[in-house]
DNA sequence: CGCAATATTGACCATCATCAATTGGCGTGG
DNA sequence: CCACGCCAATTGATGATGGTCAATATTGCG
């Protein structure tokens, strides 16, 4: 019945998400298998929902890199967020009927839109998934903090060093790595919006990462050659991404420093 | 049996937060009334959760206003997010387990602190409540990327304006507008670090808009001079907020240029 | 009245943006 | 196979926004 029975390693993806602190039950892992979704491509560059849609669906990312943007006035753009297969980047739309922003393709895509009523329904029946679709929505938002953190307060290197953390991290939580290497299909301008700083900047940070040793970027992909000097510059504490029970990964867990004596607090 | 029942005021405001776009049944509202909750105050500049925290329970903001923060390792800090009474700064503590950030009071704070047990079962048994509260964290995600568009894209001195712009709507929803004038009970500094910038810029940008003609501040509060030049100033379109079905307010509906030809798009 | 926290100023500096080429990679048509 | 064209990456030069440092003025308050 459902297309998705097709498809079987998409839907690893989004279970393993959601399954990432309990597991469903049988019949809810059924119920989101027989959710009817309707499956579209998207070339990269390509716009899939507008700020100021209202839309009637919510979009899981299948393939490929995702990313939300708004643009200001003077016609530069914000990078919001970039998704990965196995995220809902509009999730939101269930409950706030206009976007704010807007979704677009970084990359090929490949994207299942799942009508609001159908997943409406099923999270009224199951309302661990709501729980855990819930949650997803609460990570994002934790990770748009953490930018703010870095846009507010990092310096350029940092906030690039960190951005490579990030994706290596989240690549890795849902299997996207291809040996040693994480696909990258980011230009150095799309890397400047999202961090908020020109192509010009980017590229100089980017060539003194390199220099540091701590990483090698080319033709769609990047290498980590040294995972401690770039969490190091880019401070990075993957807390915020509130990744489920550590799983064993491949790299010892690394902090930055812990903060320190955390004494100073507001004011 | 409840606390809520002496202070009427307190609860008017998260209702008509949780009720702005569908009325809760009167069960519902019962139900939230009989929320066990402890009620404690807090002095200008004190911690209410820290970072770190595994916390079990949620503030209900009652009096007064309150910053979400983090620290980063030179000691400098981001603030994250403002929260006004009727807010729930920590709602996201009920599916994170861990804060990745600290709460912390701006001014005098006074709040409700309600178990996560009691809420959760509150939720399962009234999922239009559980509707409502996720849709509060949904807007908090949308108040966050707007600030990073501010910090990505927009000058200080935009982002400076539009800091005045939301916090004057939000402050207007739920009505704390005492005449014609704002409470503002933060510092220079405590702006720069809403901001991303230092003090010292912070006031001259501040001269600026005085300068505009735009607002007025003094002494914990601002007054809003010219609406229009304030709001763009800061390029304020509050879509962002996802207010409800418009209530009149009493200044014009105001929107900046309307993205114009909204054509560029992701690359 | 006097302290202490904020606000304000001025001088100087750093990071990062802008502008303008130039280079390099790669697919396509001849 | 090679030239052309296009897009992304890179480089250099210059400038602006905003940060830092160090006083000095205000203001709230006990």
């Amino acid at each position: 019945m459902s297309d998705l029975l097709k498809d079987e390693p998409l839907h690893a993806r989004l279970l393993a998400k959601l399954e990432t602190h309990w597991p469903l039950s049988h019949a809810d892992r059924q119920a989101l298998y027989d959710l009817p979704i309707r499956t579209r491509t998207f070339k990269a560059g390509e716009d899939m929902v507008l700020e100021g849609d209202r839309p009637t669906e919510c979009c899981l990312v299948l393939e490929g890199l995702v990313g939300r943007y708004k643009l200001v006035s003077d016609g530069r753009r914000q990078i919001l967020a970039f998704h990965v297969p196995g995220d809902i980047p509009d999730l939101h739309s269930l409950q706030l009927t206009v976007m704010d922003h807007s979704l677009g393709a970084l990359s090929q895509v490949s994207a299942a839109f799942i009508p609001h009523a159908d997943l409406r329904a099923l999270l009224r029946r199951a309302p661990a998934i709501a729980d855990s679709l819930w949650r997803e929505t609460l990570i994002d938002g934790a990770v748009f903090r953490e930018w703010m953190v870095g846009m507010g307060r990092r310096s350029a290197y940092a906030r690039l060093a960190h951005l490579f953390c990030e994706l290596a991290t989240k690549i890795d939580q849902t299997g996207g790595r291809r040996g040693d290497r994480y696909p990258f299909p980011l230009t150095q301008s799309e890397v400047g919006d999202a961090l908020g700083l020109s192509t010009v900047h980017v590229n100089r940070m980017l060539q003194l990462l390199r220099k540091a040793g701590a990483i090698q970027v080319r033709a769609g992909e990047f290498k980590v050659l040294d995972w401690d000097v770039l969490a190091a510059a880019g401070e990075f504490n993957p807390v915020y991404l509130h990744l489920g029970p550590t799983r064993a990964t491949n790299r010892a867990q690394n902090t930055t420093a812990p903060l320190g004596a955390r004494s100073t607090g507001l004011r």
